[in-house]
DNA sequence: TCGGGTAATGTTATCGATAACATGTTATCG
DNA sequence: CGATAACATGTTATCGATAACATTACCCGA
């Protein structure tokens, strides 16, 4: 069989040649600068039709040092959380004319994060977007290192830092709202499932929980709350040993919505009827989590405006930087909103 | 304020410069190539670690014509099946040394599609995998454009065509483990919620159902299916439509699981017991259906292997092409797996 | 009429690396 | 002992584009 013939790259030179002029002229054409003649940029263009050119952005990138393309490192793309976040971010990186190179990290190795940094940097990206979560100390590295790298990088989901550009869901709010509207439905034991509390925004959502229960003069000892890893699994295992430790619980706040999931179906199982013996209420507000029976009240956090504004200001970062103008850095939060349904509803 | 400083990328020129030796020797030391002796390695080595020098893959790609980055083409990242697609793809990609650049189609207007494909040949992509569905006749443009492409493209979920390689679940042997499921429980009035049927992967589920049906000698007229568009609430509009168009139904293969999800609500609601009066089974085996209430049997497909295996797949048909061998264009299938659970154990 | 601005295009240098070729130095061997 | 191979390094060309500068022609006003 004969080799795949791959058709050679048409480059500049093919197009200047053809059209009888310098590759200067085609450049100019191509990107509608300055002085070409109509006759000559027609006749150019015709011949950029007939060949089918299309410049080299690679080329392009080495001579400008720009590559118009960001670089976004992110972890657990097989979430649902992650995914629409990316989401944002490729959406908006599209409307802005950036491409995306992706990385993906398996773990929060030091030496791994070096080595994928460097290599995005090594492809010329215009600015890097972090959108792992911060687990314990793994974003240490942040203060030492974000100096030795020569583009902009924003951090999601990241505890704000100072110096350092950050944009996160405001997850204390967020369980603080939750929380608010537990006892505005006249709750008053109210159990907390956390997710795993390495992760910064598990901590801030049971931070919500504790200190509103608090400052209405409830209890949040220890026995009232239990942990989760976010797995609907985890949530279960949690639930059981609420109801033991928390017997007289009749309200729950869940980390997020996977586990809420299984707080409801254990609670059916039990016949312990929700919202009216226990008034449920979750965190992410997944697509499905209005078709959970009962539907659930939930904190919704927009990741794909997260994703979206991240890229916004990455941008204006590397704008700021052209134009040798420099932005202060700062950490940002986005409020979550509280969608109220079944599982909160007391008639 | 000061302008960030930005500090200058280190080329190969200033190692070579600090090192005492030519610019080529040091690329032989980076590339750990040919005859370099070991006083000079170390030496370039050193001033390499000093200065923090990392070579630019832009450049390396320029002149080798070659850039170890594969174009990914999404659809619908928000939803939970393209990125876990899109996570093997990352992890096998990693694995193999290669990058992604990503692009997420919000349409499949055909202009556009060509812009997608051009933006990443112009960024030198090797390769390139296609992971939006085929809906309606949005791939027509394969058959006459695929020779135009100078890069291997594999596509995803698409309907198999000659010579184009392409891998996908075989989403109509699923329907077909899935209805025998049902018939071995007993079952013998077996309805189906479809996705949309503009979708190829719709039309396979609903195909194996209907010939599985028939095969057996049961009747697959249309009051016993109905057409849901994936969503869930679409899947309570579809319930309730065949609830009343075939209401001794006794069974239901639901094209997806979010759909089932509100099947299971919504049967639960009207009282109506699952698995005794209606078994259901789902399509996708999302995390959260192994806690549905009662839990939901489904057919299992492995999208995070997909990725895998069309980057391996890719990574394949590039070298082949390096090498100036060729590789016969295939049209591969994965077989999914059957997920027995409570929603059709029968006591 | 001549200097200076605008218009139109070409020439050369450059981005950061590697390919291809050239050169010089040792070792090896018949 | 000279030829040949292996080793070690340098020089120049190249990838595909744009930046910076140069050149030419023409027009206009003082």
């Amino acid at each position: 069989m004969f080799p795949t013939e791959r058709r050679k790259r048409i480059t500049i030179k093919d197009v200047a040649q053809t059209a009888g002029v310098s590759t200067q002229t085609v450049s100019r054409v191509m990107n509608k600068f300055s002085y070409v003649s109509d006759e000559t940029r027609q006749r150019v263009e015709k011949v950029v039709e007939q060949l089918g050119y299309h410049p080299s952005t690679l080329a392009r990138s080495l001579i400008q040092q720009r590559s118009y393309t960001l670089g976004v490192v992110t972890f657990g793309l097989k979430y649902i959380g992650p995914s629409r976040t990316l989401n944002g971010i490729a959406d908006k990186a599209d409307e802005l004319g950036y491409m995306l190179l992706i990385k993906e990290l398996d773990n929060f190795d030091t030496n791994r994060i070096g080595d994928v940094i460097d290599s995005l940097l090594a492809r010329q990206v215009d600015g890097i977007i972090w959108v792992a979560p911060e687990i314990g100390n793994n974003h240490t590295w942040v203060d030492e290192r974000m100096d030795r790298i020569s583009v902009p990088v924003l951090f999601l989901a990241m505890r704000p830092r100072h110096n350092i550009p950050s944009i996160a869901t405001d997850n204390y709010q967020g369980a603080v709202m939750a929380i608010q509207h537990l006892l505005d439905c006249g709750r008053k034991k109210i159990g907390h499932i956390s997710g795993p509390l390495g992760w910064w925004e598990a901590n801030e959502r049971k931070r919500g929980w504790c200190e509103t229960l608090n400052a209405a003069d409830f209890d949040t000892s220890e026995q009232h709350c239990a942990e989760g890893n976010w797995s609907s699994s985890s949530g279960e295992q949690a639930f059981i040993q609420l109801l033991d430790s928390f017997p007289d619980m009749d309200a729950i706040f869940v980390g997020n919505d996977q586990m809420a999931l299984s707080v409801l179906r254990e609670a059916h199982r039990r016949g312990i009827r929700v919202p009216e013996e226990l008034t449920v209420v979750g965190f992410d507000n997944i697509p499905e989590s209005a078709f959970f029976y009962p539907s659930l009240t939930t904190v919704s956090q927009d990741l794909q405006l997260l994703g979206e504004q991240a890229v916004q200001n990455v941008v204006e970062m590397i704008q700021a930087g052209q134009g040798n103008k420099s932005i202060i850095a700062q950490s940002r939060f986005i409020q979550p909103t509280l969608i109220v349904r079944e599982s909160s509803k007391i008639v």
